[in-house]
DNA sequence: TATGGACCCTGTAGCAACTACAGAGTCAAG
DNA sequence: CTTGACTCTGTAGTTGCTACAGGGTCCATA
């Protein structure tokens, strides 16, 4: 049951995650270190659980460790505003944002370079051309600093 | 053919790098090692300036640098088939697309977990609540948050 | 009781794609 | 001759893990 401890291994089952990850969490401070049994194995109780679940629930929606760690903190100061949680999720969604607009610029000219490949030679690829530089031949030729 | 040499400062700025980067591109066998001055200063020509635009423009489009050195060797058999060229477009543009649905989907969350904030106390934070595991309510109780 | 296999331990190194030094040498202007 | 900008090599750091190597532990079965 989940009330019991657990090894790393049925951890790592409950939380979708991996061995080496929970110990890579513990080691950067992000999640405490748990008690050990006589045989030196890592013993979990219900609070890891739901640490470890917040952590992987926030990673999974693309926050950073740092952020994580934020926010981790801040979860446990109840009484105080949540300002700050807004403050960190805001700026997450104005990345994630700004990511989405790159990317779909990127698609794009992706695209545009992709519908005009005829697929003859690669000389007179359309896609490697929009990828070369396109000097003027006067530049080339006289162009150059010191 | 040959335009004047540059230094390593200079490819830099011509090409929007920068200096270490292009130290790193020689070290990994993206870019042929230039020859050197007496001082032992790397000194590049017209064909340097040439390859390192197009591996910046590639890696501004967003392809790997094991995808970059594909198109680089590629665009280099200029009597070959585009075929190649053009699959590894593809394949760029289908990894773009599935982040951009990612981002998406990843942004919808966010989004409502925001607007959902009435930026009260830490305690009824709509994000946090978002954000934490949910398990059966008795362990929620038993164990309490600190 | 021995043994096999699943699990766990620590510590270190690797991935992408750079970036950031430290500590030294080079070069041109004033 | 000095100053300051530039360059050199080599190494280590970044993010967020993942993958060993070389051991130890646990427990069911023969």
């Amino acid at each position: 049951m989940t009330g019991q401890a657990m090894s790393i291994g049925e951890l790592a089952r409950q939380t979708n995650s991996n061995v080496e990850t929970i110990r890579y969490y513990e080691r950067i401070g992000l999640l405490a270190k748990p008690a050990r049994t006589a045989g030196n194995y890592r013993s979990y109780g219900p609070e890891h659980l739901r640490r470890l679940s917040f952590v992987r629930r926030s990673r999974d929606l693309g926050f950073s460790l740092d952020q994580v760690r934020a926010l981790l903190d801040l979860a446990d100061q109840r009484d105080r505003s949540c300002e700050a949680v807004d403050a960190i999720a805001k700026e997450h969604l104005a990345e994630v944002d700004s990511k989405i607009a790159d990317l779909l610029a990127l698609r794009r000219e992706l695209n545009s370079m992709i519908t005009q490949c005829g697929c003859g030679s690669v000389a007179d690829c359309r896609i490697i051309e929009a990828l070369s530089p396109r000097f003027s031949p006067a530049i080339t030729e006289e162009r150059g600093i010191r």
